[in-house]
Parts: structure tokens; sequence; C-alpha cells
DNA sequence: TGAATAGTGTCTTTCAGACAATATGCC
DNA sequence: GGCATATTGTCTGAAAGACACTATTCA
């Protein structure tokens, strides 16, 4: 029987686990992902979502946080687990288990670190994906449907959001994410009824066009409507 | 660099990987989980969930739905991934991520064939649990919290309710998991609009009261409403 | 003044929730 | 007939959805 004693760490034959990051940003109006491009077997070539093996003591929250900072230096990001993938063959190295984040950030706060890395670090549409090492399509579309969902019943889409933002703005995410026009009265209407966005007394200025009123919400913590 | 010939297996530490699985069930009117006593140490004596670690080449799902035949004889179970929880100190033997699943099945279905095992079942109701080993009791709240939510959205109370059964019934279980009393006929309106009920031409007879019509499942799948 | 986007209100429909009397079988 | 549970419909309030015109700024 074990005891503290004589536990032995080594007895079974342990499956490596990753994390792996869908980091999400809108980009000329566009949802995107981040990816990085394979320069090593297995995939070399392919395009794959940022991640990597989970060091012995680290928690598994601070390892895709790290692995965000690392690639594009996000330090203050929306950041969920979505879904762990398992299954024995999705890596032909070895048997690993990733288990997968999917993150929020405004390009705005996108700082380019990779300068002094070897690997090739690029946005794409959600619509217009690469070829995908692995099954990351899969956690792409995991991803993509949690965050689809979710959008209607949490204020996640502070996420996406600078710290000021007009109405527009907020609708023209919700458009994109949902692939189809909103009514704007009627946007508007359920948006401010949330009560969680406060009306800032600034303006965008310098358009061509009447300017927006900006609103920032009260707390940048996800809270989840009705 | 990695090539297919070089890539060496064992070069990173890796945590071991478990799965654990929330077995609900409805006994005595009650919502109660399923927990084994620990025979050994780590929380010798302490209850916990059913789980294992996970073999090399056992995809997650079905190292979930053996442990839970392994427990109690049940094959056909909803079952679903929960979360995983990998915090560094969770496990004082080493460092173990544990994938949680959480499964639903009526009562009727549980064979007890722990006969020729050593471990200690027991069904707990999940508003009076025992002193539980690891981060289980943390496990079972995430778990309650989301069926909890998801009965409201999706026909997931198929997952506890027999082949047929009457529209009492599934009321009752709904007010067992919600904590309060519903409204008869405005949950039978909102259970019948769902349009994933049959009526059979069976009743229950033999009670001292009119007897209930029988309705079945169309289909013993996940929908969500709306 | 024309182009471009911001900002605003009403009506209708749908769904959730409150609420009570009759029906049926068994004893 | 008495007991226990099954079965059924209406009204009200809230929220979602359809729908069009005026306001403001800059070029």
């Amino acid at each position: 029987m074990d005891t503290k004693e004589n536990y032995d760490v080594s007895k079974f034959e342990r499956p490596s686990v990753t994390v792996d990051v869908l980091f999400f940003t809108i980009i000329e109006g566009k949802l995107q992902v981040l990816l990085i491009k394979r320069a090593a077997w297995p995939f070399e070539g392919f395009w794959a979502l940022p991640g990597g093996f989970v060091s012995m003591s680290e928690d598994l929250d601070k390892a895709a946080a790290r692995e965000i900072f690392e690639e594009c230096g996000v330090k203050d990001l929306f950041l969920e687990q979505l879904y762990t993938f398992g299954e024995p063959k999705r890596d032909p190295r070895t048997r690993v288990i990733t288990v997968a984040y999917y993150a929020l950030a405004p390009s705005t706060e996108i700082k380019h670190v990779q300068e002094d890395e070897v690997k090739e670090a690029k946005y794409f549409p959600v619509d217009n994906l690469p070829k995908l090492a692995f099954d990351h399509k899969k956690i792409i579309e995991v991803g993509f449907e949690r965050l689809k969902s979710k959008i209607g019943y949490s204020n996640i889409v502070f996420g996406l959001l600078p710290k000021a933002f007009s109405l527009s703005e907020v609708q023209n995410i919700y458009e994109t994410i949902y692939g189809r026009k909103l009514d704007k009265r009627n946007f508007r209407k359920w948006m401010l009824s949330s009560g969680l966005l406060i009306a800032t007394n600034k303006k965008i200025s310098g358009l061509a066009h009447r300017p927006a009123l900006l609103y920032k919400f009260a707390k940048r913590e996800v809270v989840t409507l009705n």
C-alpha cells in the first residue's frame, strides 16, 4: 500500500501536458487569431496555436498567461479555460494532452515582442485560416463557438475593447462575431440596459461625421447577464 | 532541431494526468454523488471522486466512462467534460493535473459491481457531503453549478430519467436541483414546448391517485434549447 | 450642402410568471 | 366519499424584435 514514504512517483507512464492559447483580437474589423509558424517536426511549416509544455510547478492559468505574454507582450487580458483535448493520436510525437485556453485583448494592447525570437507569428481572420497543425482547427472552432455564445450572455466583449469606446465600436464587434447585422436601436437599448457601462464626457473628434460619445465598463470583470 | 528521428520523449519532466468523474444520480428524491473511500495515503480515510491515472493510449472520455463502469456498472450515460484542475499543490504526491468529467444516470441503471473490489463506495447528497480529499469539494461545486445552469437551457435532464417517466418526475428533479418549488402549469408548458418529449400511451397505475401519463425523449442526445 | 455616422421611441410579439379548479384512480 | 396526485388556461408584465427619422461634424 502507498504511504508517504514509499510512494513511487515514476510508477506510471505519463502523457505530456501542454497549454495552448487561442488569442482573439479585432484587426481591421475582423476577428483574428494569433498563430505561430512551426519550425520543427512535427507539422513543420504549418501554423499552430501558441503553446508549450506545462512545467512541473506552474499553474495552468499562469502558463497560458505566460505564453501570450511571450508571444505578444499582452499582460492584462481576459483569459479563460476552454476545453482539454486528449485524443491519443493528436500529436505524433507521444501522448500529449492539451489544456486549451482562449484569450481576448484589443489589438492596441499588442506589443510585438517576437523580434528576438526565431518564430514567425501572424494574425489570421477566423474565417480564413491557413493549414493548421495537430487538431488546432478543432480547437479554434470550439473556442469560436464559446466566444460567440458567451458574448450573448456576459460582458466578455470588454476583453476586445480599449478603455474607452463608442457604442458603434461595440456593435461592430458583435456583428463581426455573429456574422450578421444588428439593429442599432435595439442593440444600444440592450447594451445600456445591462447597467455595466458608464458614459464618459469624451467624444471622438476629427472624423467627418457626428462625434460619438465614449463609454467605459464600470468593472473589467466577467459578469453573467440576467 | 527536433526531427522525427532525434525527438526525445523524456526531455521534459512531466506532470501526471488523472480523470475524475462526478457521477450524479437521484436517490430518494435527492441529488447524490458517488464517492469512494480512500484506502491509502494521501487523504487515507477521506472520501474522493472516482478517478484514476490516464493510461498512455486511452482517450480521456473513454477513461472517464471506464471509471464509472468499474464503480457502478453503468454503461450508457450522459458524460461531459467539466473542467481541468491543475493547481500545482492540489495533490501532495506530485504534480497531478485532473481532467474532471460529470456524468448523469438514473439510479435504476446502477449495478453495484464493487463486491470484488476493496474500495468502499457510497452515494452522498450534494448538500451533505463528508470530508473530501484533494480539491474534490471544489470540483463538486463547479460540477453542481454546471448541472444547475445547464438543465435550464438544454435537455440533459434525460440523463437522470429512466426510459419512460411522468412530467411530475421531471419537475421533481428540477425542483431538487434548483432547490425551490416550481409552478406546475408553467413547468409543464415549458417542458412540452421544447418539442423533445413524446407522450406514450402508458400510464403509471397501482398508486392511490390518478395515474400519470408517461413520456419519453424523442432522442437521448444533448440538445440546446432556443 | 453633401457625406458619413451618431443618436433616438413606438408598436408588436413572445416568453416568463402568477394564479385555482376539475379529473381520475385507489382505498 | 375521501385522499392523493394529474391535468388544464388566462392574465399580466418584461423583454426582444421590427421599423425611420433627426443631429452633428467635416470636407
